[in-house]
DNA sequence: CACGATATCTGACTAAAGTCAGATATATGC
DNA sequence: GCATATATCTGACTTTAGTCAGATATCGTG
């Protein structure tokens, strides 16, 4: 019936209505727009005044005004920054917190509501997962993390049912060899999560080990974001991190039900080698020599 | 890792700004976005001046003066309507429509730049429609149709594509009673097809029968519109039709493996009854009486 | 045809957003 | 230490959006 074009400007059309409705609801505390935009950056711990003004698109004396307004009603301070006393950092005061605690609650209670109001909660988070991340792509940023952290955490955790789902015998980790969460922190080894804007989308941890190879172990990238060379980008920055610790020779074991990663890597300079290790799942295995 | 509601805000901040960049792309032109969005809301038909102001939201005294500069401009032209001359009527000149698809072909590179940069395409298609259809829900009507429309034929290929994929031994509509169309047409029957801007979400078939009752056929709800109570709507729509036309008794059939339909079906006052055609594709009957 | 209701227009205003040319203070490289 | 670059601020503007109180013309009804 319709066009892909079309149906991209029919998502458009209904977003933009709705986007319009949530920007009226921020005028409700008495303050324009541009005024509530600059409180809720720094509430949300933007603080470089510089790095405000780029993320909201102001010119300098806009935004100077506007931060000066803001002032005037004691909801934040500024001071020069340690390094660079040209730069500006702006805080926001007991009160200000307080006003930025109100907006935050505006928010809440429409995503709240939008929810509430939609029986079909699981399919159209998961909807808003993949736009948000196919829209944010370029913000998708990777950051090395300690794999007990929450980020990391909640990314394995998400592996680990999907290779459940996946495999025909399941899967369970105590089965598997977990690797130590140690052989994943610097020196030994590193782990990798990608961020959007709060959001886990993918990771990869890099094993170091007592033999004279490092091993690549949970590449991962959420449902949300596939098919953006996530995964590459992982795979890269994960040989990165390797060269950096001098490790010369990367091996990996993976499972031929994931005939995604059996690709990437393929494609990404990986031969295959036979088994290496009496792991129950993997049933195909790589190395690549750095 | 992120709760409901902190998703469905993570969705509005990449929504927003995305909206934002579209919307400033529109300030090319050297037109102030609300003379813009008035040009745009003529060239897509609507042309009753209270129409679009309520579309659009806007003051009674802002709305004349955008269309002063229009007109001075010299993309559109006003008139009174024809039976009521207090109201006006605007209507693109040539150059108004030049400019006019100058506008949509910014919008069309838009739209058509996001799906090539992203490889994912039917999965964000179809997440777009599913916020979509969410969002607008509100704006879902209902219309009767002629099942040979272009909508209707639209949506009885999704509903025939789905019986294939969703019935063990597939389905061919040659094999089942296809209805004729006549059948569903007043004074026999009827065909209601909900429409929500511009894009068909569901159907339903009244087909009148020289039996005593009249049946119901065609039920389908797009993948996109499910859970927002579309089916219902449908149905009740339905049964208001075979009202109006003087219709007592009404039947349906169906399948045991579309389990949504047969809970709607005795969610809503229809009773099971002993099979009453011989189709061989449906295993569950019902009827009701109006 | 008088009356109130309705649709649009006009004039007079305000608020918000955005622009631009300097001014000021600080940092950096030679 | 000096020239140049950078970050922010100030003042003087313009444009856009929006508001509101009437004015004007037309409609529907009795």
């Amino acid at each position: 019936m319709l066009d892909p074009v079309s149906r991209v400007r029919r998502f458009n059309r209904a977003v933009t209505s709705a986007v319009g409705a949530l920007d009226t609801s921020f005028l409700g505390r008495g303050r324009p727009l541009g005024a509530a935009r600059v409180l809720n950056a720094i509430g949300h711990g933007r603080s470089d005044v510089g790095d405000i003004r780029d993320y909201l698109g102001l010119d300098s004396g806009l935004m100077s005004r506007l931060l000066r307004s803001l002032e005037d009603e004691e909801l934040i301070e500024t001071t020069a920054h340690d390094d660079d006393a040209r730069r500006r950092i702006a805080k926001l005061t007991p009160a200000g917190k307080r006003e930025f605690n109100a907006y935050e609650a505006i928010s809440n209670r429409q995503a709240k509501d939008f929810l509430a109001h939609h029986s079909q909660r699981e399919a159209l988070l998961a909807a808003m997962d993949l736009i948000a991340s196919a829209l944010g792509r370029d913000a998708t940023a990777l950051h090395e993390m300690d794999p007990r952290s929450d980020e990391a955490r909640y990314c394995l955790g998400e592996y680990y049912a999907e290779l459940a789902r996946r495999f025909k015998q399941g899967f369970d980790v105590k089965l598997s060899r977990d690797p130590d969460a140690k052989d994943m922190v610097r020196p030994r080894g590193s782990f990798i999560v990608a961020m959007s804007d709060g959001l886990p989308l993918g990771c990869v941890g890099l094993k170091g080990t007592s033999a004279e190879y490092a091993e690549i172990k949970r590449l991962w990238v959420a449902p949300a974001a596939r098919g953006l060379g996530l995964g590459r980008r992982l795979m890269d920055a994960a040989e990165h991190a390797a060269r950096e610790l001098g490790i010369a020779l990367l091996r990996l074991d993976t499972n031929s039900a994931l005939a995604e990663a059996g690709q990437l890597y393929r494609r990404s300079g990986w031969t295959e080698i036979p088994r290496f290790n009496d792991d129950p799942y993997p049933d195909l295995f790589f190395e690549k020599r750095l």
